[in-house]
DNA sequence: ATTAAAACTGAACAAACTGTCCATTATCAA
DNA sequence: TTGATAATGGACAGTTTGTTCAGTTTTAAT
């Protein structure tokens, strides 16, 4: 990985990265065009091909960029003792996960909630986040434990939703009727369910 | 809704449909032109100008046609009787959902598969997913029950992320620990287990 | 402090695609 | 059959693109 460590592309790089934040958020990655970057970063536009390829690029090293940190600390984290998961390094895992990902906040919100055109899977989420939404204020159920509405139906409507993908992925190689089975047995009793182990607090 | 019956623009839509979910699955919609479309559906470039404002009208009108006809098919199902949740509607609700894609499986494993550059969504889902699948072999877990495996983990990536995203767009409003722990509760015990209701099979 | 390397600038260039317009032709519904 | 309208194909100017090049600044290293 040849790293430059000339103040110049370091300067130039910076202002690229923010620059294409701040227009991701402003109006969307599609309608960016590389003269915007070059005159909210303020600099020649040429210059933003001495660096890149085109806006996509710019995307794909960010985005590797991301990822890559993310990977680091994100470590395989789950063991098995006398056949036992223990729930506290489930938790670890995840707390690491939401501090990976807060501390690149900036980028991470802006590339998952900025508005795009072609964007059909975030279309799709909030259309049945939506539908659950409605489910849910129609059943008016009471709570035992306090888990807040956002969090309930954003888990359910996800879930549902990656699975829906993957069978489309794979062919649609199951019924209907079993992939529904399937899923329902999941949102009952919790995927740690299917495995034949106990938890240790 | 004004319904056009003519002949010919029933003909030159559905052309342009089709030559746009076969580009879009063959290069992605961001590196299609209306050229390529008006190209592959073999009509002329002015003709297409005629029905669609550029190809993100084209896209959006496909989407909502595709949105509206799933909303139709996917209707309220869930009732409590006796503070008891029926099990079958909950089946018989998700079946609709699978069959309501199914119909339309071209137009959604298109939308849904296609690798389009701002995709950051996708992205993420996969790098969930390669990473629980890598945690699940390292487990060499057995199986009580014979859920598959791309099911499992398609469920269990796609929930965590929605919940991340959820968090994300509501200004990461809850500290990492309690987010962990609400994750943790709803995979052991399932959504479910927070309301205060019995099943019937 | 000097210097050689390099990064940046700004302008120019052809190429591709866009959205619109027009006169002409082909096809449709009635 | 006919009047209406959809489709054609060509032309148009306007954007954006990616590249090049000569001239300037800035940097790292001596």
């Amino acid at each position: 990985m040849s790293e430059k460590h000339d103040l110049r592309v370091i300067r130039t790089k910076k202002l690229i990265k923010d620059a294409f934040l701040e227009l991701i958020s402003q109006k969307g990655f599609t309608s960016i065009t590389v003269q915007d970057i070059a005159g909210t970063a303020t600099i020649g536009r040429g210059t933003f091909y001495l660096h890149y390829k085109d806006k996509y690029d710019l995307l794909d090293q960010l985005t590797d960029q991301a990822l890559a940190k993310l990977s680091e600390l994100i470590q395989p984290s789950f063991h098995l003792r006398d056949n036992k998961l223990n729930l506290e390094e489930l938790k670890q895992m995840l707390i690491h996960v939401f501090d990976a990902i807060r501390s690149e906040k900036t980028f991470f919100k802006t590339m998952l909630s900025s508005h795009d055109t072609p964007n059909f899977t975030q279309q799709l989420t909030q259309f049945f986040f939506n539908k659950f939404t409605a489910e849910y204020e129609n059943l008016n159920l009471s709570q035992k434990k306090e888990v807040p509405k956002g969090i309930l139906i954003s888990y359910l409507s996800s879930a549902i939703l990656g699975v829906i993908i993957w069978w489309l992925q794979n062919d649609m190689m199951y019924a209907s009727e079993y992939m529904a089975e399937q899923i329902t047995n999941l949102l009952i009793n919790g995927p740690a369910s299917i495995f034949d182990v106990e938890y240790e607090i």
